[in-house]
DNA sequence: AAGTTGTTTTTTATGGATAAAGTTCATGCT
DNA sequence: AGCATGAACTTTATCCATAAAAAACAACTT
């Protein structure tokens, strides 16, 4: 059966909503719910039975408003706000990146189905997916072979990487003047720049601030391929190093500082100083994974 | 129920090979054919059972001899050779490039798989692995839009094409002497000029010169995503051309003296010299693609 | 007429079943 | 032991069913 987990996470939202006071007093059309939710307004009428039913919101003549306080209690644990799908994609990374799954290896969509507890259905669209990261391959009527989270994968990468980022680089450093984006690109180094202060307690967010960035230097140039690419990037560093945690703070602080003179080359507008600067960071996260990469064998 | 055409094609491949004589008198073994064809021991066997049925081949105490003549209507029907899949393949190809199918346009894999005559699965199955290519793209809970083949889609393409074939072609020119690459070259340099020859008769050979010239390049220096980026191109031409025969003679013809061109540069290992040559043919095909497109709209 | 809510219809996400194809085990023969 | 065939078992390709979510339609209100 298809999972309700779109319906409970729009209700924990409405819930939190509630609580922190957002709907205060009389509540919104559904319609209007819809648009803030980005849910179907058959989800929005089914939060909002819901919430009638447990007396968080009140109903008369057709108007509803807030009603008792929130508690703990009212919250769907997370696990079922999450499809099926996700949790595929989460236990397949585990399973993928932190057992000892050697390069050779032939992924079995049965087994991985039941070791998983979902029909093959799903663990085979996950797959097919997936493939276009490189780290797996079909072979038709056989299944699937693990190529390896290699360093030759890291090295293909990387390659890839360098192309489209000095590229991207180079057409954003020749907008105009008047381009909206200078502005975005300001506003980044100000975040760095204030992360960099408080590194010690908040680090973790510079996982957030990066993806901003290099997505921001693609945004002067679209090219959809490159946007593709860069979410194979995303994919698996999130992976990779949600698991992978030594040195974290280190390995942060100094890609600020590489981002902050990358920024700076990108505003000074010089070729050579922004192709320098894109080279020595991408250098640098590089060797941040290979050296990651051999820790795994360990 | 799953389709038998593993079975059936496996059938015909025999029987050619019966019928040219290439299994005369005593038959080899299962485990031989079973090399052979690329195909299980199961699936061989079932091959072999029909033939003995048919009286294609004989069996007596336990040794399989050629039996009587193979006919035309010993064959099966090419359309049960290929699987569910890869007709949802091509039926879904053709709708999106031969039909009227605008930009923008949502896609239903309930009508898709009406339409088509197999299950939703299969399409999901599908569009996922097609959504890879970036003309279509997924909205979750929601279905699937189309974004075009549009002149927009041809230039990002392209754009990442010269990278790469630029990248791959300096690579290949800086290989020693000794590779065996450099053959193979000029193996295919024969082959195009012997096509060039022929022309007016076998200009449909082209695109197989076409696909073992570029790949041939990428292999001096293999990289994962460079190879599945052509292969996206392989795809999309292969399946616009099939269609889009307009000039297909004089468009083979000129990109056949432009890959020649394209050769010698590479054999001069002059660095220039190669960049021009490789930007030229891109070039070109980029504006035969364009022109195709602007057509498409008449 | 535009925005609400109630109702019905359509479509997606997911599980389940099964024939075909692949793989492994068993037996027998040189 | 090594290879051939036979039989049993496992996995993939494919279809079908259904609850959840989205979309479309309808009726009502201001």
């Amino acid at each position: 059966m298809r999972t309700d987990t779109v319906y409970k996470k729009a209700f924990n939202r409405t819930a939190t909503m509630l609580r922190d006071g957002q709907l205060a007093g009389e509540l919104p059309s559904e319609n209007e719910l819809r648009r803030r939710m980005c849910v179907s307004r058959t989800t929005v009428r089914k939060v909002l039975r819901e919430l009638v039913h447990r007396e968080l919101i009140t109903e008369r003549d057709g108007l509803r408003a807030t009603g008792r306080a929130v508690g703990d209690y009212d919250y769907y644990p997370d696990v079922e706000t999450t499809s099926r799908a996700k949790h595929v994609e989460q236990q397949f990374m585990e399973w993928m990146l932190r057992g000892d799954t050697k390069p050779g290896t032939s992924i079995n969509e049965l087994e991985l189905a039941r070791q998983f507890g979902v029909a093959t259905n799903g663990i085979r669209e996950f797959l097919i997916r997936f493939s276009r990261f490189g780290l797996i391959e079909k072979r038709p009527n056989t299944g699937w072979l693990f190529k390896g989270f290699t360093e030759d994968f890291a090295l293909e990468l990387f390659e890839i990487r360098v192309m489209f980022e000095l590229r991207s680089a180079q057409l954003f450093s020749r907008q105009p003047d008047s381009s909206p984006l200078w502005d975005k690109l300001a506003a980044l180094k100000i975040a760095h720049i204030e992360l960099l202060a408080r590194i010690e307690s908040r680090f973790h967010d510079f996982s957030g601030l990066d993806n901003r960035f290099h997505r921001l230097i693609n945004e002067a140039s679209p090219n959809r391929f490159i946007d593709d690419f860069y979410d194979i990037i995303s994919f698996i560093f999130h992976y990779h190093y949600q698991w992978n945690k030594q040195d974290e703070e280190q390995r942060n602080h100094a890609a600020i500082l590489e981002h902050l003179a990358y920024i700076d080359a990108l505003e000074s507008r010089d070729p050579e100083r922004i192709e320098r600067a894109c080279r020595a960071h991408l250098a640098s996260a590089r060797a941040t994974l290979m050296r990651s990469l051999i820790g795994l064998d360990e």
